[in-house]
DNA sequence: GCGCCACCATGACTGAAGTCACATTCCCGT
DNA sequence: ACGGGAATGTGACTTCAGTCATGGTGGCGC
């Protein structure tokens, strides 16, 4: 696999603008970590180190209660960079950053980062696309939050799983809990959920294989909103 | 008032790099637009037409379901940007904005402004901040209406108006139902709150004059989540 | 003063979500 | 194959938010 700091930068999107010896010139000052899954890149509220770099693996962003409920804001998988935010506005980490895969990633000293980025308007131009991206979907989160059932939320994420497969089955790859986080309840009502749509005949759980068995009772499911 | 375009984008910070020269070609292209309170700028879903600048009044970030329901993203007052997201990542306006006071605004055409951002890589490091705060918003939005209640979020905001105040009393400027928009539910349900907080005599309510009775108490209220 | 209208209070009811407790099943390594 | 920890299914119960309906109150124009 490319271990090269500088293959792992070249692999980034966001980076396409720059030249080899820009790109040189950040993977010089850039630390390498490896996680392994459920390691803690940062938690929320410490300073910010830098920019990071998921150069291989994936990672959640992730909100913790201290009763221990986790609402997952953000799945970001390799290649991609994660905290942007308190690099550009030099407050604290907003959120925490859990592996949830063997990781391998690079720290961008903030300092050297942010001088690329007057170098190269391009660079900060592509960095606020990447936010608006960001700030679209947390729109959208709290919209369906503060709108939606569960069963919606829950049903909207099936369909896109299985959009994603490009068929109607699928295998779920997380595990009923992790689900839970990322629609921001909690394990036994995701259980009682599938149950549900289960005896309405809208779906067929076996194992963790997903088969969507009415899709458009499921869509009109999912609708209910905006 | 300052009726001048260039006036208006002066008071800016995040033009604050910009030199005169440049100002006034921002102002030049821009077009100035009169607004009464409840008028909308524009609407989610739209294509974006530029930046706009809230050179006088303010508006409301508004999201509303066809139920009629709504729900406050951010307000801003002037002098401030709105509809930053979509000038940068192309796509349509994530929500609507609608003016809460008599409003100013000056639309800037969007690659005039763009273009103004490569050339000034400081103006584009500004918007990142500015992004960064916004984006820091809407995770405690997010946070907050999946963990807690209302009860808390709204001791949380009466603690918060009294800070402002300075003092442990203050005037609510806003009916039950915007507060209630801002908070993510309906009327009644801030009501209900609100009368139960005076019977519990944490609050005073007469009119719209609010007294603190017990600020230890409502923090506590409002401290139960992280 | 009268009446209208927006705003606010409150009760009754419904349903969703969260919590606790426990049973069951699955997966994995030795 | 077995044993144990993790993951899941379910029931009982509580609390909170949302909806509907209804009545009160204050402000404002004429």
């Amino acid at each position: 696999m490319g271990r090269s700091k500088i293959e792992a930068l070249r692999a980034l999107d966001l980076f396409a603008m720059l030249d080899g010896g820009q790109l040189e010139q950040l993977a010089r000052g850039a630390v390498a970590k490896e996680y392994e899954t459920g390691d803690v890149l940062f938690l929320e509220g410490q300073p910010c180190q830098g920019l990071w770099i998921i150069a291989e693996g994936a990672a959640q962003i992730v909100k913790t209660t201290p009763q221990g409920r986790q609402l997952v804001l953000a799945t970001q998988a390799a290649p991609s960079a994660v905290a942007e935010v308190p690099v550009f506005d030099g407050g604290p980490y907003p959120a925490s950053v859990i592996a949830v895969q063997p990781t391998w990633a690079l720290l961008l000293l903030k300092q050297e980062f942010l001088g690329m980025c007057r170098a190269q308007p391009e660079l900060a131009l592509h960095f606020l696309q990447a936010f608006g991206k960001r700030l679209r979907h947390l729109v959208g989160l709290a919209e369906r939050v503060t709108f939606g059932t569960i069963r919606q939320r829950l049903a909207l994420d099936l369909l896109e799983r299985a959009n994603l497969a490009g068929v109607d089955s699928f295998q779920m790859e997380e595990t009923q809990e992790q689900l839970a986080a990322r629609l921001g309840t909690v394990r036994e009502v995701i259980s009682r959920n599938l149950g549900r749509f289960q005896a309405e005949g809208l779906l067929r759980v076996e194992r963790r294989a997903v088969v969507i068995a009415d899709r458009a009772g499921l869509e009109s499911e999912a609708a209910t909103e905006l």
